[in-house]
DNA sequence: CAGATCACCTGCTTGC
DNA sequence: TGCAAGCAGGTGATCT
């Protein structure tokens, strides 16, 4: 849950907060770096109420930055420069180009899905936008990524692009827990076409939604729209 | 490289 | 009614 000193942060500035892949990371006055992952049910909120559920609290100039973490599959981290691990992650999803991501999926001879959950190959998808983007691309999740023609792999870029604009534009998926910094909850699960829609009819062609596991991975996709 | 399996964790749902 | 089992999922370790 935590690597390194907390006791570094005494009296640095924040000189800049980006955000890569699902990590957000802090750069530090003195050169150091505060990398966070929220994990399932993680939240920063600032000025709120401690519950049984503060992980950790940072304190600012202008109030309290506060770290709950229901799962405690989340992680803050201290260190000298943004970890390798992280460092070495795939490019973003909002940020790569469509020649690069189909270049790179070409190359690869697994399923689709799990490879479009797999930070190394593309950072910041996540389970819901994965099953949203391939449905919105008609791509199956057990589909060979290798195997996909590039027109396929193009369109599958653009509907990453597109699902995750729109999720953003509607500040996320609150399927439990997930709010922003200001404690708002998303509404991008109302207009979710698959991801836990189980047997309900597919928005596109009225079959049903099915799920499945790939790769361990709850997976909802509309049979007859979604080919290989 | 690919993928299966497990672990972490806790609130909620399901089933008996 | 009550309780146990199952499920959710991002990352990461380990094994085949």
């Amino acid at each position: 849950m935590l690597r390194g000193d907390p006791a570094s942060l005494a009296g640095q500035t924040i000189r800049e907060v980006r955000r890569h892949g699902k990590f957000i990371v802090m750069e530090l006055s003195s050169g150091s770096t505060l990398t966070l992952h929220l994990g399932m049910t993680g939240k920063l909120l600032v000025n709120s109420d401690r519950t049984a559920y503060t992980r950790a609290g940072f304190r600012l100039d202008q109030g309290e930055l506060l770290f709950e973490d229901i799962r405690t599959f989340g992680r803050i981290e201290i260190s000298a420069a943004l970890p390798e691990r992280v460092a070495a992650l795939g490019p973003d999803a909002l940020q790569v180009d469509a020649s690069e991501f189909a270049a790179r999926a070409k190359t690869r001879r697994s399923a689709i899905k799990p490879l479009l959950l797999n930070q190394r190959f593309l950072r910041g998808l996540g389970n819901i936008y994965a099953d949203e983007a391939l449905f919105g691309a008609g791509i199956h999740p057990r589909a060979t990524a290798s195997r996909l023609s590039l027109s396929r792999l193009r369109r599958l870029h653009d509907a990453i692009r597109q699902t995750l604009r729109q999720a953003i534009d509607a500040g996320g998926s609150s399927i439990s827990d997930y709010v922003d910094a200001d404690g708002v909850r998303g509404s991008f699960q109302e207009r979710h076409q698959v991801y836990g829609r189980e047997g309900a009819p597919c928005p596109r062609c009225g079959g049903p939604i099915r799920r499945i596991l790939v790769a361990q991975r709850g997976t909802h996709f509309c049979p007859r729209c979604q080919k290989r």
